[in-house]
DNA sequence: CACATTCCGTAGCTATAGCAACATAACGGT
DNA sequence: ACCGTTATGTTGCTATAGCTACGGAATGTG
């Protein structure tokens, strides 16, 4: 039944580490809930008082969130091995910010809370390893989240676009350097306008900061690039 | 020598739910490092490779990141009892991204990651509320990096400031709120500029959406503010 | 009360980025 | 090689928000 899942597990991040053999003996022990939900219906709904976290096993899944407005947003869309929830569960919010509602027939596994630190420490020694996991997990999402509002914090078009390739440039140590995202994520993640970006890389270019072809960057005066990042 | 600070450490969030007496015992076998530093010195260095999380329990210090620029930026202030250092620890980033300095005479308690997870279960029970505190922790954070990532999101003024004041509505329930920053702080939150904040407010209050005095806000017309916020 | 200081509202000017629309270049499949 | 599709570059117009500067209100202090 559900030993037929671990390799899904495996591939959840919150069992990293963890052989696929010893992921099968932890099952016994984490004593998980598994459910079946067929095709638009709702998994969670926003405001649930729920406390567990969620990893989809099979199907699809939409995690929809109400803007202030009253808007409904897809948020993302989850896939075999994604996991939901595990913010939300480890805070202490009170209701479900958002909403998760079944695209396709979903097999779901959930993990409450207390098992996950392990009320059984003597006989299971992967806890260890599972709350290492999880707080991996959400650390890392803390760094990614203040990369971005920092990026997002920066006013000007030049001063996105500059910090952005400095980025680039500090991970690989080039001065040439490709590019991760195409225009579109590129400008989506620095929350502008394709257009308005294409346009102010063209001016980067006709003042020789750097050149361009694609999604291949070269630096030409990296002086003057540090100065246009404020 | 420690057990003076017990009470700082209490009030640090790492041990909220673990009474001044456990924490006074916990401290044995969390076996943490301690370290006095001199004003202007500095407690950890951008780039080190470092495994331990750090708490403030005497003094002052900065945090200082430098940006892609190559200019050095004050991130925060930290005092006693404040932590630092908690995200980079448990995730899988090579060197600290930020520079601490002290800016008095300080005394730093340092925990290392292994200690926190808990090495010796069976004689000390609140391992387990210590990952829970932990865990929530960096879970908050990203609850609040999420809610930051919304509004630098939205692009237009309007939306902004119509998210803001129907969130706050949310929360209270009520058609006239309290704002709980003032002008400079929210214009500071939603990274735009006061003046033009404060213009598009009182055009908000032209169109009769909305009425406000200093930092009291009434709200006039629902529907149309929820439509402002697209 | 007088005074300083901080906070807030307002206005004019300007730079900037959004938008829509179109042109061209790369890519992928047949 | 052809054609359809997608990604990228370019341009003109316009709305928007930034910036600076200033005046008035609120608050705090001696």
């Amino acid at each position: 039944m559900i030993s037929q899942y671990t390799h899904i597990l495996e591939n959840s991040g919150l069992f990293q580490n963890i052989s696929t053999h010893n992921i099968a003996a932890m099952i016994t022990c984490l004593q998980p809930r598994i459910a079946h939900t067929s095709k638009n219906d709702f998994i969670v709904m926003a405001g649930d008082d729920f406390h567990e976290l969620g990893i989809l096993l099979k199907g699809e899944a939409r995690v929809i969130k109400e803007s202030a407005a009253g808007n409904r947003n897809i948020m993302r869309t989850l896939f075999p091995g994604d996991m939901f929830g595990e913010t939300v569960v480890f805070s202490q919010v009170n209701g479900w910010p958002a909403t998760v509602q079944a695209t396709k027939n979903c097999t779901v596994f959930f993990l409450s809370k207390k098992r996950i630190i392990g009320e059984c420490e003597s006989v299971c020694p992967w806890h260890k390893q599972l709350v290492m996991n999880m707080l991996q997990i959400t650390s890392e999402r803390v760094l990614t989240l203040n990369k971005k509002v920092d990026y997002l914090s920066i006013k000007s078009m030049r001063g996105k676009i500059s910090t952005f390739i400095l980025e680039q440039h500090r991970k690989t140590g080039s001065n040439t350097l490709d590019l991760p995202l195409n225009r579109n994520e590129l400008a989506d993640y620095l929350n502008v306008s394709r257009p308005s970006m294409s346009r102010e890389m063209g001016r980067l270019r006709d003042e020789g900061v750097i050149d361009y072809y694609l999604n291949s960057i070269k630096i030409k005066d990296i002086v003057a690039l540090k100065s246009m990042a404020e």
